[in-house]
DNA sequence: GAACAAGATCACTATATCGCCACTTAACGA
DNA sequence: TCGTTAAGTGGCGATATAGTGATCTTGTTC
């Protein structure tokens, strides 16, 4: 069920489209963008609480956040001084949930792999 | 909707954690790992079939098969001299598609702005 | 066993990107 | 206008990764 055996039904991706996809994917492949996107999940933050909560350095958290923004997966606002920061495309939170149950799924397999009978 | 305002029920992912969504999301941020991946939802496919469908070398595309079965993504299966690969986990269909029609969805819609009053 | 074919691995270059430091820009208040 | 603060930007060093050619490994065939 996850293949399609028909070849007339499934189409090739252009080469653009394997970048446009390739480059949203890109956008989630850091750990540091992956925590800013976390935080952002309970709300919106500026990039100064951000900062704090990443613990990494404003520069830094910066430009990530110029990144997940060109990606299209988060927007901000000025609000005075500071810049408040959201998340912008739902997609996100499904797919982060997805990988995340995946991950679990898979780690709990092994465990209970190892549990007992390590290989007859 | 799509943001949760209560912060006892929205759970900080662990560094651990952050880093193994990261890899699996870096797993698909290659254009040229997304087009085996489009080419092995066809069927199965051998590594030389993928070598010509994708017209890169055999040792690129070998290491970025390698990337594709660490990450769990793709699994592989020896048949006399030849090495057969297929997905191995239907997650990436889910994500892959989830991804191209958010993207449709995206262009659609710059296209129809521009299409009329391009701003009043 | 020798020749051969498919694929994995190694060595290397080129490029991209992370994190950090310094500096600039922008908005606010006195 | 000046000083302060929040955030964006440019430069730098270190690391990672894509692509390529050469080599190694393994299974097949004669």
């Amino acid at each position: 069920m996850t293949q399609n055996k028909n070849p007339a039904t499934r189409k090739e991706l252009s080469p653009l489209a394997l970048d446009l996809i390739a480059a949203r994917f890109r956008a989630l492949s850091e750990p540091m963008r992956l925590r800013l996107l976390n935080h952002l999940m309970d709300g919106e933050r500026t990039v100064g609480q951000l900062v704090e909560a990443s613990g990494s350095g404003q520069a830094n958290v910066s430009k990530h956040l110029s990144v997940l923004r060109e990606a299209g997966m988060v927007g901000t606002r000025k609000q005075g001084l500071m810049t408040v920061c959201y998340i912008a495309d739902p997609i996100v939170n499904e797919l982060c949930e997805m990988m995340c149950s995946r991950l679990r799924e898979e780690m709990e397999g092994k465990a209970a792999a190892l549990a007992f009978k390590p290989e007859s």
